[in-house]
Order: structure tokens, then sequence, then C-alpha cells
DNA sequence: CGGGTTGGTTTCGATTCGCGACCAACTAGG
DNA sequence: CCTAGTTGGTCGCGAATCGAAACCAACCCG
């Protein structure tokens, strides 16, 4: 193990938030790659050690926090010896838009109006959008006009 | 300064990739709490660093990095001395939909049903939905339906 | 039996973090 | 004028974390 608690942090601030408690998860400099990778469909240790350049130790101790987490799950592919690859859990899957908003982010200030890869609907080849909508206006709603109420 | 580079990664697939270009400016543990704070009001050295809890050095050093990545930018509130504050970007308020992703997340694995802050419409006060969506067929998309094409 | 593969764990020097002290440029009070 | 307080930092140093390489366990293959 390579720590107890490589992510955990005591601000005030950081209770009672759901950006924080996310953060706890997946706020480390790995993690969201890591899960990048998975979600394309790297599963394995040795894949993932080559494909990140990630030291095999903290890739270890990394996979064992996501999995204790309920984000990952290790799945067997191989009896004797045991051998299992890591699979998104639902609540894993579910990481998809935060990793599509990271994306689109880099995409519009990074990529130089040539995105790397492009998400598309599978039913239809049409690029993807995100947005944050109004389910009653049913209208995308830009930054300007999000409000935040506590409780 | 504390380091030239606390977030460079030289993995090769860290490269073309959106997301890593994304986590190279706010993949680190502490830059998006500060983003966070930002958004939520929170403009000054002092009030970050104490609503924080994080050291003075680092919060230093991060706000400088998102400065010179043109998500922040310092803004003048007092001459003689300058005493300035920090304000999002453009670029820096664009990266509301990845704040607001992970805040859903946390809302619903971490929050028990209580989400401890919710977004709404400023227009008429509905709680927000962020959504990944095909624009042809103007439907939400689930992450099954999603498929990733290169170049 | 020797070598290869997979998925790790251990070790250890280098990097980064975080606390506390210090500092510069003011303002306010006596 | 002197002292204290505020703001926004910088500096130094011990502690925690990272990363590369070595090692290991449990197989399989020839």
């Amino acid at each position: 193990m390579v720590s107890a608690s490589a992510t955990a942090r005591t601000g005030a601030a950081t209770v009672d938030c759901s950006i924080a408690a996310t953060l706890e998860v997946i706020g480390d400099r790995w993690t969201l790659l890591i899960l990048r990778d998975v979600f394309r469909g790297t599963h394995r240790f040795s894949q993932l050690h080559e494909d990140l350049g990630i030291a095999r130790n903290l890739l270890s101790d990394r996979l064992g926090r996501l999995v204790e987490a309920g984000v990952l799950e290790r799945v067997p592919y191989h009896e004797r010896p045991l051998r299992c690859e890591y699979r998104l859990t639902i609540k894993g899957a579910d990481l998809s838009a935060s990793l599509i908003a990271l994306m689109k982010w880099g995409d519009r200030w990074y990529a130089d109006g040539r995105p790397p890869t492009v998400l598309i609907h599978s039913d239809c080849r049409t690029p993807l959008e995100l947005s944050v909508r109004c389910p009653s206006c049913q209208t995308s709603v830009p930054p300007g006009n999000i409000r935040s109420t506590n409780q």
C-alpha cells in the first residue's frame, strides 16, 4: 500500500460539498486517466501500466482504491493463477458525463479546432453534445443563468 | 515557486487526448476546489486560504498557474498597495459544465438523496440537469450508446 | 529444467506538500 | 512618530508521496 489516504483533506470547505466528495474519489493526478483508459477498453493491469506510463505501485494502489470505492470491479478472466481485469461498475460508468465534460473543455481550448477523438451517438453517428439544461424550459442554460441554492 | 511543472506527465497516452490536456491544467488535488470557490464568489487570496485550508505557498502557486493558463485573471480592487482578486475568464467560466458534472456525480453517489447545494435556472428556479445529448435525435444519450471515433 | 507472462509488492532516492516564520507595503490608532 | 493590524505573498525545512527498478509468486510452454 502506498498510503492510507492520498487524497484525504481536512479543510472545512471540503465537507458538505459534492464536488469535494467526488474529488476524494477521483481527484488525483492519475485516477481520471486510468478511468479514461478503462472507458476506452483498456482493462488489464499491464495494459494500463504500459499505456499510461504510471508506476506499478501507484497503479496497484489506485485500482485498489477505485475497487474499494465501488467505481471499478475485479472480474476474473483466468483461473489458476487467478487473473482479474478491471471493469466499470454502474457507479463508475456514471462518471462518463464528467469525463466527457473534461474532454469537451480540452477540445474547445486545446485542440485547435481538431478534437483528437469525437463521441458520436451509436444510433445515428451524430457527434454528441454536453449541456446544462432546464427541464422545464427545455433549453440549454449558459453559465450566467445558473444560480446555486443551499440545502 | 513550488515547482515548474507539478502536473506535467510524459506518458505516451497523455498526448493527443483532450482529457489529458484538461488534466494538465486542472488535474491537481487543489485546483478544482479553488475554482469551485471562485465560481461561488470567493475571489481573494486570504479568503481562499481560509476557506480551503490550503498552504499559502501552494495557493500562490496554483493561482499563478491558473492565471498563466488563462483560466483566471488578476483584477485590481485596490491601488497602493496593489491588491488583486482572481476572477474567471471566459475560458475559466467554461469549466462550469465540468464542475457541474463532478457535483452531480457526488450528489448521486454520496449525498444520500440530499444534495448539499442545488443549481437552478435563474429564470424559472427549476433545478438544472446535465445531459449528454444527440442534437440530431434531440434526446439524451446513455453511456451505452456513446461511441468514440478518432481523428 | 530454463524462460516467459501476468500482476503485483518492496525498496529507496527524488519530488512535492504543508506548516510556520518572515517580509513588503500599506492603513489606522494613539 | 511609533506600534499594531491587514493583505498577499515568499522562504526553509521536515514529512509525505511519487516513480523507477528490483524482486516475487503462480502459473504456462517447450
